[in-house]
DNA sequence: ACAAGTCTTGAGAACGCTCTCAAAATGCGT
DNA sequence: ACGCATTTTGAGAGCGTTCTCAAGACTTGT
């Protein structure tokens, strides 16, 4: 038993079962004409010896790889990990990317690629010409990257861009970045918030620019002003350190903000408790991610929440379903929604809400 | 330009180069016997044409797979991610794994699996034939299953056992668990703290024994009781409220509580809150973990941290090393540290310490 | 300058699978 | 029963790589 075992190969269980090798490989890949008492035989051998195919060869005879590929910033990654932030991206994705793989017999891998560097089409073309996925799950920065983009739509790489909007190739799924922020934005208007400040993110990840506005189309609606309360950050701690302190010195009149991560929202809040100001007492505070942590703040924040799993679990399907194409189509939506925590009310000394 | 691609084969290199298939292969896998110059022109086709061998032809021709396969906990890895625990330990893990992954050039995999189920033999069976990685790694609490790691030695796969001592094969990586728990009792027992609990982790899993163990140890050394003064949880944040309320209820003159993970201490916090005991006034607090959750609790949790990341990148390396035998060997060990935070302090009425 | 070695190169098989296509078996209509 | 269509089965090639082993080119010692 401790002996060293061979693999058991396709020809081990047809040899076992009395039949040819193409037989087994139908019956394992459900081919339509088997006799079904011979198809039993064949599944009791293969039950037997435990036989399972090998990817490596079932690549390589022409069929798929049975990989997804989910493509993410290095940049981004190192830093949350390094710093410990707690967005659990990696996670949500995984959890959404391996749980629907495995569902459909296909397995997920990570890849971490630099987005600003000149070698993004070399890093990447490595990893597609030693793995060959079957499709590629591109997470923001890189859903918009148009080098990117046009090196899958060549190879003929199905793929899906993760929080990205119709233009160009590919499957675009987006999590309702526009949506979330005027919903958050509406949100605080309705509780009687006069100025109400973001907090965006950095300009190269497009849904910063959706976030804005959403921002600024529910401020609109509401008859409130943009000026002088927009503030841009890395989505890291420091980041929102300097964008809150910048926001509260030239607005003394705010009452809300909203921050484009939960890094950046624990920051604000930091900065409101540094300068004597309650929340959501004197200040109301919105964050985008709703990670773990923001859970266990003083107070626990108000957040937005992007169902990452869902998202990438939708993308999967749709990666596997079109085996085929990389033509773009139809955008696929995930809604996103607002947890509401103890870091929003209305302001002090309300203005009435001009309905 | 927009016209697709076929695959860059070796093939297409060696006609290129105007040399054989074979020379190709050795100037990539640097093999020893290869004129210069030839070297050179054969280079220059590779990175002309944008040549990277395929996995899976490797794999298929008897060489390695450059596949790490990491071996996670399905039922845990699943409450976790549902119940946004924020443990971010396939975060780190992946951070070790596939950092040090591809510095030699390979990938990391992770795969779930059900410790408990009667076909942990056949999942993870499949999941080897399919993949046929180099080397496996086994997280809490497969570390320890006679089943799994007897069927990695009987397929001579490398494997590392994370968390765990030198008994039976593979790799035994200790994340130094009963020094952590003796490192924490200790310091806690030099506050002046006497009556210390500890809220430890499920029995399957082996790092929850050495945690008592050094708890105990520690305990003995500084003469005091442990009697009463020990609960079991799963790591869960329910779980930890139990655990804490029985202990508190039983142990009225209990000052300090060590808890097996960050979501118990979590709740022993809450528990101390809803009896008005104030963290660390009346109780001192340290977990396990260090998640990045713990750093912005009321207060912030002291915290023993393991250095996940570290421990499995060393064991990438240790199986990438050893591409040969299955046999154990010492114990590696990565130490872990207390991250001292605001949950603890010397008791309210502070027996004097029995030096 | 020649034999014996060493270094360099290439031809061909093998890895485990799926594909194409032909052969054998079966079913159907008359 | 017979021919024809259809279903079931199998033989053989091919996927991209590495391995083994033999052949050719180059050294070296005498």
């Amino acid at each position: 038993m401790a002996r060293v075992r061979k693999t058991v190969t396709i020809r081990d269980v047809a040899e076992d079962a009395g039949v040819s090798l193409q037989t087994v490989s139908r019956v394992v890949n459900g081919g339509p004409n088997v006799r079904p008492q011979l198809r039993d035989t064949v599944r009791a051998s293969i039950e037997r010896l435990g036989y399972v195919p090998s990817l490596a060869a079932q690549r390589m005879s022409g069929s798929r790889s049975y990989i997804i590929l989910a493509i993410n910033d290095r940049e981004r990654t190192l830093a949350d990990w390094r710093e410990r932030r707690g967005t659990d991206w990696v996670d949500q994705m995984l959890l959404g990317g391996i749980l629907t793989c495995s569902k459909y017999g296909y397995r997920m891998m990570v890849e971490l690629v630099d987005t600003h560097s000149d070698h993004v089409e070399r890093e990447l073309g490595a990893a597609l010409s030693a793995l060959q996925p079957d499709g590629v799950i591109l997470t923001p920065p890189h859903s918009e990257n148009r080098l990117i983009t046009e090196l899958l739509a060549a190879r003929a790489i199905p793929f899906a861009r993760i929080g990205s909007d119709a233009v160009g190739p590919g499957i675009p799924m987006t999590m309702g970045d526009e949506g979330a922020a005027h919903l958050a934005t509406t949100r605080l208007a309705e509780l009687g918030h006069r100025r109400i400040a973001m907090i965006a993110g950095p300009s190269q990840y497009s849904l910063s620019g959706w976030r804005i506005e959403g921002w600024k189309r529910a401020l609109s609606e509401a008859g409130l002003p943009h000026e002088g309360l927009l503030e841009a950050g890395d989505f890291g701690y420091e980041s929102g350190t300097r964008a809150a302190r910048t926001l509260l010195d030239r607005n003394p009149d705010l009452t809300a903000i909203i921050a484009s991560s939960d890094q950046m929202a624990l920051a604000a809040l930091e900065v409101a408790r540094d300068r004597g100001l309650s929340v959501p007492g004197d200040l109301s505070l919105i964050s985008f991610d709703n990670t773990p942590i923001v859970r266990f703040t003083n107070p626990p924040l108000t957040a937005i929440d992007q169902p990452i799993a869902e998202t990438v679990s939708r993308a999967v399907e749709q990666l596997i379903a079109r085996g085929e194409g990389t033509n773009g189509g139809e955008v696929i939506e995930v809604a996103a929604g607002l947890v509401e925590r103890a870091s929003t009310a209305p302001p002090r000394a309300p203005s009435p809400a001009q309905a």
